[in-house]
DNA sequence: CCCATACGAGACGTGTAGTATCGTAACGCC
DNA sequence: GGCGTTACGATACTACACGTCTCGTATGGG
């Protein structure tokens, strides 16, 4: 679909996608929606930052949203961690996630895109697998516990990362946005009372 | 500031503001709303829907983002629920509160506005009020039920109505959006693993 | 060397936010 | 009842962004 790499498969006759403009291009995104945030993001200012033409961009991408969906893809998402300990490799995860956030304001740009994908099929299929994609170290870090007997086994890991993630989009999305890590400790620490074996 | 009432309380000499074309404006912004979601909702719309003009419009909020904020606050939050077992109330409160995000597609909404927040000082101020009095009822019945001893003396009451929305929060934003009510009883279940005496 | 494709630049059409200006309508006051 | 003031619906207007298209040019493969 769109985001696809440089080198087109399909054809190879012609002049090929220059991978400098490609990278240029999600650079000054991810600049952009730094410093002004999802809704002062314009393609035009993309194209300016970057130092390419329009049409490039819109020869990579269909059109803004996937644009952003991709660039924001490649930041980094929750860095797995394995101390042996669930509390440990979860305060760990998420104070470092939070780091990311707090400096980059893309705690912005993340409900801007949850919010669209309701009323854009597109979007929404971009937008799953990166998603999903993040949650994976928080799950796979839950099992290691649920195999350990740290947790008890009968609960569902998928409601047991959304319970632990949960306080933390409701702070990031409700209130000040801004989120200090010492939170994160008491965060994960209720949420582990119900979940130990 | 926006928002006033249409008895601008100032000058009484003139024309009054119409109380009826406050409301229109207001029915037909949640009206479009639910029908297309934030993307689709235009100033002239919601004015040719309302039968109004853009002027009179503009003349109570300031921008679109403030009479959007405006109409989501009219809707219902949760709904106070004292059954005297927080399990209970909770389940009731969170069942009715999903009943009318799934139906009205308001889901697509509360991110949008959550992550404009960020770079829009004049709605961030709007909405904090709007956002947190929305919770009251979950943490009173927290409240009542830490009264009644069921619930841990020492836990923060703000961060365990955090713990209860969240998942819920989660699955919104980050998942396919629509959750089934079915799903409730469970989340609660877990939270309150952790949190009770 | 030739053709196919990408390139940067920017004109263009469409649509929307927000402002300004019509002539008209409703109210308080004298 | 008339007058001044303000709101009304309608609509023209400016500013700006998305996405398309067309330049003339650059860069690769065959």
């Amino acid at each position: 679909m769109s985001g696809t790499s440089p080198n087109n498969s399909g054809s190879s006759a012609g002049r090929p996608r220059s991978e400098q403009a490609h990278q240029a291009i999600l650079d000054a995104t991810l600049e952009l929606l730094v410093e002004g945030g999802y809704s002062a993001l314009t393609v035009e200012g993309v194209a300016s930052r970057a130092g390419v033409g329009k049409a490039t961009i819109y020869r990579r991408w269909a059109s803004k949203l996937p644009l952003i969906v991709e660039a924001f893809g490649g930041l980094p998402g929750f860095e797995d961690c394995d101390t042996g300990n669930l509390s440990d490799d979860l305060k760990r995860m998420l104070g470092r996630y939070l780091e990311v956030f707090n400096t980059t304001a893309l705690s912005a740009v993340l409900p801007s895109l949850a919010g669209e994908r309701f009323h854009n099929d597109e979007l929404s299929t971009l937008f799953e697998p990166v998603s999903m994609s993040r949650r994976r170290p928080l799950i796979d870090a839950l099992e290691r516990a649920q195999e350990r007997g740290e947790l008890s086994r009968e609960i569902d890991l998928e409601l047991a990362a959304d319970l632990v993630v949960g306080p933390i989009a409701v702070a990031l999305f409700f209130k000040g946005g801004r989120l200090k890590p010492e939170m994160v400790g008491p965060m994960v620490d209720l949420a582990l009372r119900g979940l130990r074996a």
